[in-house]
DNA sequence: AACAATTACGCACCACGTAAGGATA
DNA sequence: TATCCTTACGTGGTGCGTAATTGTT
C-alpha cells in the first residue's frame, strides 16, 4: 500500500466521484479506478458501492477512511518534523523560470511547495532562457528551470525534469482538417514566437530536420508572447505551435484545437525543461529540497 | 512513499545493516540500498550514516524512524479491522499443495499468514498434484497449489501465481564441470523423480521438446521423493534435476552444485505453481483473502 | 584482504493515458 | 440516453536480481 493511494482514496471519498476526483488529482479516471481496485483486492472487500450517481463508502471502507485519514495526517507530520531538522524554516528560494513552465507549470508546483513549506519564503520570476541562466550564475537566482540548451561552458548540469509536447494549433472554427502534411505547412499562415523562445528555436530545428527551408514558409507574424500568439491564432489570423501545457486550457474550452503532424514529419516535436543551480559544495538544503520535491514521481508537481 | 519501504526501514534501524535487513526480507542488498535511498531522496536528506561495521540512524532518521513504526502500527490495525469486517476470525482454511511448493514454500506463507491472522485457522496438506485437485473438487480443501496441467474437465480455472527454474544438480566432489552438452546428458548417470511428480513431467516435455529419446539416457534410478533424489545426489551417485527452492539450502552449503545446461537445449524448464480453488458464487470471505495474499506483489509471500 | 554499500545492466511487472465497452437510472 | 465506472491495450518507468565496482578498516 501507498500513502499516494491514500491520498487517493481519501478524495474520492470526500468528493463522491472517481472522475471528480481523478480531476482534482490531475489523474485519468481509470487510473483512480485501478488504485481504488487495487486497494480493495489488497484489503480483499469492497470499499466503495458505485452507482451512475457516483459513489459511496462501505462500512469497511468506512474503517480504510479513518485509518487512512490517520496514517495521511502522520506522515504529513513527519515531513514537517524533517524540515525542521533541515533548518528549512524562514529561508528564501528564488527560482528562475523560462516563459512556459513558469507560466504554465510553475505557479501551481510553487503553490503546492509553499503549502507543504510555509514557512518557507519562495519567489518566482521569469524571463527568457539566457537571462536565467545569467541570474543563475550571478546567484540572483537559486533555480532555474529552462528551456533549450545551457552553454557548456557555464559548468552547470542540467537535469531534465520534465518535457512537453509541441502542437500545432489553430482556430477551430477556421480549420476543420485534422493533420497536416509537409505540403500545407508551406502554405499555411503561421503565426511564430521569436527566436528567444526555445519552443522556436525547437521549431527551427526541427525544420532542418525535415529538410523545409525556413524562406519557403508563409511567416505572417513573429510575436515575443505565448498569450499574444493565442489570441492571433484564436483570432483565426493563422496557425502556430504551442507547447502542450500552455495551450491545454484553451483546447478544453474549444477556443483553440489541435493538429497533428503527418507520420512522415521526422522529429518528435518535444521540449525539455532542465533545472539547473550552482554546484556548491555546502548546498544549502532548501535547494536539495526543492530540486528533490520537482524530481519525486507520482507526487503530480506540475499540476 | 510506501508502507513497504517503512518495513524495510525499521528493519535496516533494528539490525543495523542493509545486508542483514535484506536477507531477512528475502531481498537482495542493492534492492535494501535502493529503497533507503530512494527515501533519502524524498526526504531530501540522509537517514544512516553508512560504515563498514554496518549503519546508524542519522537525527532526521531518527524522526523518520519514529513517526514510521507509528504508521506501521496504525496500518496493521486497519488490516485486523478489517479482518473483523468481513468476519475471518475462528475461521478455517485447508491448503493443499503439491510436493515442491508444500515442502519448500508454503510454510513460510502459512507461518506468515497466520502471524497476520492469529485467529484464522489454518493448515496445510502436501500431496501429488492429481489428489489435491480431487481433494479440491471434493472440498476437502479449500485451496489447492499444484505443479503441473488441470485438466480442463474440471472446470476449474488455474492461476499461475509463481514459477520456478528447473535446474540439474550433482555432488560438488564429483563434478567438475559448469556445464552439459546434449550429448554429455546421455551418458551421465540420471537420478529421477517418478511420473507423479510435476518436475519429472516436465523434464520429459523438455526431452521431446529436445527430441532426445528418453531410452537413451542413463537412468540410474527412479525415486517417489525429493528429499531421497538429494540424499542420492550429495552422495555422488548420479546427476539429477530439481527445482531452485528445493535446492538452494543444499547449494549454499556447497552440499549440491548446479549445472547449466548448453544455449544449444530448446526448453527453458521452468515450472509453474497454479492456484486452484471451487468458484462459488458465495465464495468464503477467507478464500478470497489468503488468494489475495498470495497475489499481492512486494509482499514476499513465498518466503 | 575483507566486508559492506553502491553502481550498472537487463528483465519483468506496474502505472499511466487513450479509447472502447458495460451498467444503471 | 446520459452518466459514470471498467476493461483493453500500448508505452514508459520502477523494482528486482546478478555482477562488477567502490570505499573503509
Amino acid at each position: 500500500m501507498k500513502i499516494y493511494q491514500f491520498q487517493i482514496f481519501t478524495t474520492v471519498v470526500k468528493v463522491k466521484s472517481f472522475s471528480k476526483a481523478a480531476s482534482l488529482l490531475y489523474l485519468s479516471q481509470p487510473a483512480v479506478s485501478k488504485h481504488i481496485k487495487s486497494m480493495e483486492e489488497y484489503y480483499g472487500t469492497r470499499l466503495f458501492n458505485r452507482n451512475n450517481q457516483g459513489v459511496s463508502l462501505t462500512s469497511a471502507g468506512q474503517t480504510v477512511y479513518d485509518y487512512a485519514k490517520n496514517i495521511l495526517q502522520t506522515h504529513e507530520e513527519l515531513e514537517k518534523e524533517i524540515d525542521k531538522h533541515l533548518n528549512l524554516e524562514n529561508s528564501q528560494l528564488i527560482v528562475g523560470s523560462s516563459v512556459t513552465p513558469g507560466d504554465y507549470l510553475l505557479p501551481c508546483t510553487v503553490w503546492t511547495f509553499k503549502d507543504k513549506h510555509p514557512k518557507i519564503d519562495i519567489k518566482l520570476q521569469i524571463g527568457h532562457t539566457e537571462d536565467i541562466i545569467k541570474k543563475v550564475l550571478k546567484e540572483e537566482v537559486n533555480i532555474g528551470i529552462v528551456e533549450g540548451e545551457i552553454p557548456s561552458e557555464t559548468n552547470l548540469k542540467p537535469t531534465t525534469i520534465m518535457h512537453d509536447k509541441l502542437k500545432f494549433i489553430a482556430s477551430p472554427t477556421e480549420y476543420e482538417q485534422d493533420i497536416f502534411t509537409i505540403e500545407e505547412l508551406k502554405d499555411i499562415p503561421l503565426i511564430l514566437l521569436n527566436e528567444d523562445f526555445g519552443i522556436r528555436q525547437k521549431f527551427n530545428q526541427f525544420l532542418e530536420i525535415n529538410e523545409i527551408d525556413i524562406n519557403s514558409l508563409n511567416i505572417v507574424a513573429e510575436m515575443g508572447s505565448i498569450t499574444a500568439i493565442k489570441s492571433a491564432v484564436e483570432s483565426g489570423l493563422g496557425v502556430s505551435i504551442a507547447s502542450h501545457s500552455a495551450i491545454k486550457k484553451e483546447v478544453y474550452q474549444d477556443l483553440l484545437k489541435v493538429i497533428n503532424m503527418q507520420n512522415k514529419f521526422k522529429d518528435r516535436l518535444t521540449i525539455e525543461f532542465k533545472l539547473i543551480h550552482q554546484n556548491q559544495t555546502d548546498q544549502p538544503n532548501i535547494i536539495t529540497r526543492f530540486t528533490k520535491f520537482l524530481n519525486i514521481q507520482n507526487e503530480h508537481i506540475f499540476c
